[in-house]
DNA sequence: CCCTGTTGTAACAGTAATCGTTACGATGAC
DNA sequence: GTCATCGTAACGATTACTGTTACAACAGGG
């Protein structure tokens, strides 16, 4: 699977809006992230974009034009994040219906659910334990 | 993401040769895993070809053809399965390196790769705490 | 020795998601 | 009115998964 970085540059470029609030300027642009990030400045507006959708973040439009932070960085999780940019599950079931004449094939969709369910509930409590602020000290500490 | 069945299929396919061998037969098809995972039988080749390498199943060729199992249902974890299909990583570092000159775009690859293997850890850990015995119990506790 | 059923594997098409890119209208401070 | 920036549509390239066809390799039974 061609692993996504979604959540990579989602959280890039909402690290990048913290630091360069902090510095004393209002907005940053997507043009700014976009190079910070290596990419094209439409990536960083499509993501941000659902980020706002999330409440994680806001834009100003026309002259003077940019992105802001809504929340802190220390009240932003990964989790946050990662639910803001909806991805698909982690794993799916059969892509057709398996055969429901067979003991296996009737049950075996419940049961793997529920522990696909429990996986994804893991995956969420592990990323739901760094913040935004985390990665930024990070960041600042390797410098 | 098009999130991908490969660990149901390959599940399916082990529990299925499991129980059939349980009910006192050799070796299972393909044909027959595929009728009942509602497939074809090249994709269940495909993946217990990988689950052989993998040291979990084996087949017999010629006349009187088919699958088998190397150990036990209770001695094969959803993770030794996960492992044997060798999924891509979950999450993606930046498609193409961020600027070195920022801050941001320096630091935050290593930052991002710490927590990324936290929760591959957490998710394995996870996968591993559920045997195919424990899904074929729930299977046939269901019907 | 031939027949037969099954595995092993290559090859290809269809689908879907991600990523990058171009293009252009909409917005709003100056 | 100008101009920088957002918002968004549209397209192509890439990649992975899934299903399918095709056929050679194999090995047991007669």
């Amino acid at each position: 699977m061609s692993a996504n970085s979604r959540l990579t540059i989602a959280a890039h470029a909402l690290t990048w809006i913290g630091l360069y609030q902090r510095r004393g300027h209002e907005v940053a642009t997507s043009e700014q992230i976009a190079t910070s990030a290596n990419t094209n400045p439409v990536v960083i507006r499509r993501l941000l974009g659902e980020l706002r959708k999330a409440g994680l973040a806001d834009s100003r439009r026309g002259a003077g034009a940019g992105w802001m932070l809504v929340r802190d960085l220390a009240e932003i999780t990964l989790l946050d994040v990662y639910q803001a940019i909806e991805p698909g599950p982690v794993f799916a079931l059969h892509p057709a219906t398996p055969d429901p004449e067979c003991v296996v094939g009737h049950g075996i969709g419940p049961a793997m659910s529920a522990v696909y369910d429990k996986v994804e509930a893991a995956l969420r409590r592990e990323l739901a334990r760094t913040t935004l602020e985390d990665v930024l000290r990070d960041i600042l500490k390797a410098a």
